[in-house]
DNA sequence: AATGCGGGGTC
DNA sequence: GACCCAGCATT
């Protein structure tokens, strides 16, 4: 089997099965491809043709983005993860409008030195909106290829040389996408579907009988938990205070109700005597003082609920109360640990961009059950 | 090479 | 539950 009998087999099938989605229509917008292969990052097709097709009504031109509101964007992206990839979709766009005249570089080289643009990214706009013959290396080539050559821990470098050596003289884009449709449809992590594939002839893996053992997967360890206390605090005019995260880091710019750790689980203890109410309203008082100097007793809080959240490195559970003001809220005198602090009236906290957990724990507040004060 | 960075689909 | 997804930036 020859290499371009390998291309020629897996571009005659992609001409029948490729998959009909939004930023794939001809001709290509090398705006759109960018974005597409942005919010692909980690995340799969399913999730993302909502969030670009929202995007791309709001958003039609790389012109419209770089002229919006970094807090615009992040709205948009509310739900999505991965925010640091909003901010450096948002700040490249900049870069592109105000010093090359709106014009995306068409070299590898060139798009690598966009923000949030990296070896993977640039290889697929440069194949897939400028026709350049660059190779692309994501999950789905990663795993194809490591069971066609029967691969069971190919380095990074290994696959790379392997992804470019394997590029058609033409039509390398079409070659790129139908490596990853087939990784996607056909040659999937767990049970792959040999039976539909072009290239079962010639796939080592499939041929020594165990191929969703490729590529090997490295031992698995155990995410640790922590704990939060979070407080929904509402004024007596029936705002609710929000503090924006630090501009970097985890959930960057994002807006959530006042939250601070939880001492770790003290072991059996906890287990025995420490129901979630039991919790004492000086240590909402605290929490409240800490994060904003506000003075306020916490006397009359209610138990909102409880919130758990999945993240790639830890779980989180966040303790949720609710603790009414009978007046209008003051200013904050004090913003310990976010970047700013805001009554927001209903409509607004509708319209900034909260966490995932924090859009839940808005959710449990309209749906609780009303009481005296509402 | 290892780590931090979200959230959801899917088994 | 665990795994994995059209990865990037930082160290």
């Amino acid at each position: 089997m020859t290499r371009s009998a390998l291309a020629s087999r897996l571009l005659r099938w992609f001409e029948r099965h490729k998959r009909d989605l939004p930023w794939r229509r001809e001709p290509r917008d090398p705006y759109h491809v960018w974005l597409s292969e942005v919010m692909l990052q980690q995340t799969q097709v399913a999730t993302v043709i909502p969030y670009f097709e929202r995007w791309t009504q709001r958003f039609p031109t790389l012109e419209t983005l770089a002229a919006a509101p970094l807090d615009e964007v992040l709205k948009l992206w509310e739900g999505l993860g991965y925010y640091a990839r909003a901010r450096n979709l948002h700040a490249a766009a900049r870069i592109i409008v105000h010093e090359r005249r709106g014009q995306l570089p068409r070299t590898v080289e060139g798009l690598m030195a966009l923000p949030g643009v990296g070896r993977y990214t640039a290889g697929a706009i440069a194949s897939l909106a400028f026709g350049a013959r660059a190779p692309v290396l994501d999950g789905n080539v990663r795993r194809v290829l490591s069971r066609i050559f029967g691969l069971a821990r190919p380095t990074e470098a290994e696959l790379w040389t392997l992804a470019e050596s394997l590029l058609p003289r033409r039509r390398a884009g079409a070659f790129n996408e139908a490596l990853m449709d087939l990784g996607a449809t056909i040659c999937t992590p767990r049970a792959p579907r040999c039976s539909a594939c072009p290239l079962r002839a010639l796939c080592k893996a499939y041929a020594g009988g165990h191929p969703e053992a490729y590529p090997s997967k490295p031992a698995k360890q155990q995410t640790p938990h922590r704990e939060a206390t979070t407080v929904v605090l509402v004024d007596g005019a029936g705002r609710a205070l929000l503090g924006q995260r630090p501009r970097h880091g985890l959930l960057g710019g994002l807006w959530e109700f006042i939250s601070a750790p939880r001492a770790p689980a003290g072991a059996a203890a906890r287990h025995r005597s420490c129901p979630p109410t039991d919790l004492h309203p000086s240590d909402l008082t605290d929490l409240i003082a800490h994060k904003t100097g506000l003075r306020v007793k916490a006397t009359q809080a209610e138990q909102l609920g409880i919130v758990k959240h999945a993240f790639t490195h830890f779980k989180l559970t966040r303790r949720v109360w609710l603790v009414r003001l009978p007046m209008p809220g003051r200013t904050p005198p004090r913003t310990n640990g976010y970047d700013r602090l805001i009554w927001a009236t209903p409509a607004e906290v509708e319209r900034l961009a909260l966490t995932r957990s924090d859009r839940r724990i808005w959710e449990m507040y309209r749906a609780r059950r009303p009481t005296l004060f509402d």
